[in-house]
DNA sequence: TGATTTTCAGAACCTACAGTCTGCAAATGG
DNA sequence: CCATTTGCAGACTGTAGGTTCTGAAAATCA
């Protein structure tokens, strides 16, 4: 819970022994393990071998596994899928942005063979099934997308093909790029799902 | 492995003592088990109890907890699965068979609160990280529900708008299906997610 | 230097897990 | 009625899980 700011380094050493983690590494390894493996698959000894981080700094940082899984969605969103939200823009036309949007989520979910897919779609989905916080943070991330969508549809409504409601438009937007998430899981061909996002939003926008 | 065919029952009662569970009924109840708690969230113990099956048969039965698992997403397709594939057809018009398709999905994924979505698209998609034989599962169940639609799309080619590959299509209509049973894994509205597969159906067809 | 503070390494703890074994129960066949 | 077959209940085993603890290590402060 009390991991220090890896951006704002203190301006002078405090006392005590210094740490011998790097706490930007260790949550970005805590990311990748939990995301390769699962929740419940990746066990804490593990974690802490790949994040080069003691057990017993890593319970006093974060409490407990959950809430280092935590941590570790709430890292994994501020690396990895604020970029991706960022390509929704508004930047250039509806479906330019739509487009960048897709090849982000694509890259984001094929670039490591070891990590397929999404942390959010295809971990945190998994056990928010009876862990009420993981399902509340779930709703959270997939709500807070489906707003931006919203968001972006509305400021582009004049590029919209159709007469479909903008929010249930901005769902199945959101939906497609989960199902590729979890399309990607099972190792799908990355440009086969370059296709399916421009394929979408050509559907809707042009 | 060996789990007799609960269809054909035996014409005369087997020596031994009977069994006193239901072959179909118990693979039913760990179907559900697996669904709500996912493959390392359910203990064999909690399975046992639930699938009313002692530990000792279920042994004899699956070998082991990844054969039971194996099994649980056969009994699945099976009963769940299939339903959801038979509408799409070809029964009526492509519109048609789609909209039933997406109907029949939404109801799968929200159906009942204590297993909220797909058990492939959530639970089984999440072991596929690191487990080869799962991935292999989920990609071969992911590859028949696509070519399923790939099928019917060209089957009624000449009501399909646009002149998108209907290959890529089949990808992306099976991607809007996923996405939405990870959305309902979330407590997603049914309403909502139903506006969605009829906004997807009304994108493509008519 | 010594007191203090913080971190670290690893042992220790208890629980829960997957999987096995043993002996009894309940049926059939002769 | 006894042998045989099959299934069952639950004890048992060994391992690995998450979490805590202890004492040493490494830094600062006075």
């Amino acid at each position: 819970m009390s991991m220090p700011d890896p951006d704002r380094t203190p301006p002078r050493r405090s006392r005590g022994r210094p740490r011998g983690f790097e706490p930007h590494e260790a949550l970005d390894a805590a990311v990748r393990v939990f995301w390769a493996e699962g929740y419940e698959g990746a066990s804490v000894n593990r974690l802490s071998r790949g994040m080069r981080m003691p057990k017993a700094s890593l319970y006093q940082a974060f409490g407990d596994k959950e809430g280092l899984f935590l941590a570790a969605v709430h890292h994994y969103g501020d690396t990895r899928l604020v970029p991706v939200a960022q390509a929704i823009g508004p930047n250039g036309s509806l479906h330019d942005d739509l487009c960048a949007f897709y090849e982000a989520a694509v890259r984001l979910g094929t670039a490591d063979p070891a990590t397929p897919g999404c942390l959010i779609s295809c971990v945190l989905a998994e056990v928010a099934g009876t862990n009420p916080r993981f399902r509340a943070e779930l709703g959270a991330r997939f709500t807070a997308l489906e707003t931006r969508l919203h968001s972006r549809l509305l400021a582009g409504r004049s590029e919209v093909i159709g007469d479909s409601d903008p929010a249930v438009l901005a769902v199945m937007l959101a939906s497609v790029a989960r199902g590729m998430m979890v399309r990607a899981r099972a190792g799908a061909d990355r440009d086969m799902l370059q296709a399916v996002g421009r394929a979408t939003v050509d559907l809707i926008s042009r």
